[in-house]
DNA sequence: AATTGGCACTGAAGGTTCCAGAGTGCTAAT
DNA sequence: ATTAGCACTCTGGAACCTTCAGTGCCAATT
C-alpha cells in the first residue's frame, strides 16, 4: 500500500533527483524536507515505493531514483502546472510577435522554447484547411511531368511532382495554369478537390486528363501536406545532459533526425489540450531514456498540430510543462489573430 | 631534416591511426609494412617527424599519432584521389538521378554523403543567378507590408516581406501583382533589377513606389539568397565518433546548428574546383578535433557551391575525399543537364 | 653516415587491496 | 505506526603494484 505521505516522499526523491543528478538517500530527505518523521520512517515508505515499483536503487547502499512509472505518477500529480513570470511571458509575446510568416514564426518558436527549457525543441508543421489557394505554379520536368508548386494565403508553399498520362509542352502547360489559377484562386484548400472535379467537367477532353493529373497530385499535396515535418532547434542540448542517458545518444538523435517515429508519436498524443507527457518506454523501447513533453496549438481553422521539448527523463517536468503550454498559447493567438 | 622515408612513414602512421584508433608504435609499423628497415631506424624517423610537428606523442611510452600539421601533409601528398569503385558510381547516379526538384535534389544529396562517409555532410545551396523567374507572388500582410514569394524555373522558392511607404490595399496588391508577373515572367534573376527599375520609370507614381519598394527586397531576395543555407544530414554520426574527439561534441553541434561559421568557411574556400580539405585548428578554435572535406559543384550558369562532409581529424580523407568529389561531379552534372 | 641490436627508462592501464561513507533492512522498543 | 540502533552492503576513491608497449640513446656494425 502507498500511503499519502510516500506519494509526498516520491515528489521529493523526483524532485531532488532532478536538481542534484544524485540518488537522493532517506537522511537527506529529512534534512532536507520538514516531514515531521525520522529516516527510518521514510525508509519504510520508500519500500513501499519500491514495492509498487516507482522508485529504484541503483545498487545496495544508495539512494533512490524515480523509475519511468515514478516520473509518470509525479507528472500525473502535478494538478496546478504554475505558469511562467510575467517578464518571461513578455519576453515570448515580444519575440513572437516579430515573425512575419508561418516558416519564420516556427523557427522563432523553436529556438525559443529550446533556449526556455535547454532542451530540444520541435514544432509539427499544422494542416491548414482554412488556408486558401493563393497561386499554383507549374514548371516543365521532361515531357510529361511538372513541377506543381502551390502556395496558400498563409505564406506556405508546398510542391510536387505531377505526372502526365499524356505528353505536354509548354503552351499547355501555361494554359492549363491560367485555368486552374482563375478558378483556384482564394478558395479554401478543403475545396479544391470539388472545385477542380468541377473545372475537369467542363474542358476540354485533352484539358480534362491535364486538370485530372493535377487534381489528385493536389489533393494528396494538400492531405499528406505539412503535418509530416517538423522543425527542430537545440540538438546540442542533448550532448549537454548526455550524462543522463545510460546508452548511447545515438538512437535519440536517429530519431530526431528520421522525424517519422516522433511524428507518430505527435499523432498518438493528438487529443489533450493542455501539454501532454511521455516518458522513457512509453516512447519507445530505444528511447528509454527520454522523455517529451508536447502541447498542441491551433492554427487558425480548427486545425491543430504540436510543439514539444525532447530531453532525458531527469527533466524538469514542471518548468517544460509550463514553458511549451504557454508558448502553445501564444503561437495559437498569433495564428489566429492574422487570419 | 625529413627524409622521404620519413614521409612514408608518416604515411602509415595516418592510416593505421585512422584504421585503429590506436597510436601506432615503431615494432607494429614495421610489422604491418615492408620498409625493410629496422624498428630502430623506424624510430629516428619519428624523432625527425615529432621535431617537425608532424607527429606526436599522447605519452611518453605511447605510440605516434598525426598532429594536424601531420594530417595537412598527409592530404597534401595525396595525388591521385582514388575514385569510388563502379557500382558505388552508379548507385550515385540513380539515386541522384531520381531527384525532382532542387530541395529534393540536395535532400537525397546530403544522405547520400552520409551514408557513403559515415560522416556529418552539407550541402551550400547555391546562387542560381542563370535561373528565371516563373513567378512572383504578393500576399497582403497587414496595411503596408506584404509577403513576396520568388519562384524560380528550377523550382527554388524563397520568401521575403516587403514593406512600403504608403498603405495599399488587395486591389494595389493584385495589380502590381499582375504588372510584375508580366515584366519579370522568364526573365533571369539578374536581370530582375534592371526589369523593374525600367518597370518603375513608366509606371504611375503609386505604383512606381510599389515597384521600387518591391525591386528593393527582391535584389535583396536573390543577392543573399541561398548562399546562407546549409542542409544537412548525418548528425548522428557524430555521436557514433565520439571517442575521436577530446573535449565535448557541444561546440561542433553549436556550429552545426548555428550553420553561419560553416557558411563563412564555405565562402573562404570558394576557388577549387577539386576537394578542400581543412583540419582541425585550421578551422577555429573551438573545432580543434573536426576536419572538413569539401568541393564545390556548378549549379548551371557558372553559379558554384559547395558540398562537404565534416568529421574527426581521425577521419579516412582519401576516401571522404573521393566521395566528396565524385558527388560533386554528379550534382553538378544533373543542375547542368535540365537547364 | 646510416642502420641496427641492446638496454634502461617511462608512463598508462589494469588489477588488488583497503578504507570511508552513505544508505539500507531488520529488529526490538516505544 | 514510528523509531533508534545496529549490522551489513556496496560504491568510490586512494594507494599500490605489475605489466607492457614503446621510447631514447648508445655503442657496434655496415
Amino acid at each position: 500500500m502507498v500511503s499519502q505521505r510516500a506519494l509526498d516522499v516520491l515528489r521529493v526523491i523526483v524532485e531532488d533527483y532532478v536538481a542534484s543528478r544524485e540518488p537522493v538517500g532517506s537522511k537527506t530527505i529529512v534534512e532536507r524536507h520538514s516531514f515531521g518523521v525520522s529516516a527510518a520512517t521514510i525508509r519504510n515508505d520508500m519500500a513501499a515505493l519500491e514495492e509498487a515499483n516507482l522508485i529504484h536503487a541503483p545498487h545496495t547502499s544508495a539512494g533512490r531514483v524515480p523509475t519511468d512509472l515514478g516520473y509518470r505518477r509525479f507528472v500525473d500529480s502535478l494538478t496546478d502546472v504554475r505558469p511562467l513570470t510575467g517578464t518571461q511571458i513578455s519576453a515570448i509575446q515580444r519575440f513572437l510577435d516579430e515573425s512575419l510568416d508561418l516558416d519564420d514564426l516556427f523557427g522563432r518558436t523553436v529556438k525559443l522554447l529550446s533556449n526556455l527549457t535547454n532542451q530540444v525543441a520541435m514544432v509539427q508543421y499544422p494542416t491548414l484547411s482554412r488556408d486558401a489557394v493563393a497561386h499554383v505554379e507549374l514548371l516543365p520536368l521532361g515531357t510529361h511531368r511538372a513541377l506543381s508548386i502551390l502556395i496558400t494565403t498563409s505564406g506556405s508553399v508546398d510542391r510536387a511532382v505531377v505526372e502526365f498520362d499524356v505528353d505536354i509542352d509548354d503552351s499547355n502547360l501555361g494554359s492549363l495554369r491560367a485555368q486552374v489559377n482563375s478558378a483556384l484562386q482564394g478558395q479554401s484548400l478543403g475545396d479544391v478537390n470539388s472545385v477542380l472535379t468541377q473545372l475537369a467537367s467542363t474542358a476540354d477532353a485533352k484539358t480534362r486528363t491535364l486538370v485530372e493529373s493535377l487534381r489528385l497530385s493536389l489533393i494528396d499535396q494538400i492531405d499528406a501536406q505539412r503535418h509530416d515535418r517538423l522543425i527542430v532547434a537545440g540538438t546540442p542540448q542533448l550532448i549537454r545532459s548526455e550524462g543522463d542517458f545510460s546508452r548511447s545518444l545515438a538512437p535519440v538523435m536517429d530519431a530526431i533526425e528520421e522525424q517519422v517515429v516522433l511524428l507518430t508519436l505527435f499523432d498518438e498524443m493528438r487529443q489533450g489540450e493542455s501539454s501532454t507527457v511521455r516518458i522513457g518506454r512509453e516512447l519507445a523501447d530505444d528511447l528509454s531514456d527520454t522523455s517529451i513533453v508536447s502541447a498542441s496549438y491551433t492554427a487558425g481553422g480548427g486545425d491543430t498540430a504540436r510543439l514539444a521539448v525532447l530531453g532525458p527523463t531527469r527533466m524538469n517536468y514542471p518548468l517544460n510543462m509550463a514553458a511549451v503550454e504557454a508558448v502553445a498559447r501564444y503561437v495559437s493567438q498569433i495564428l489566429g489573430d492574422d487570419s
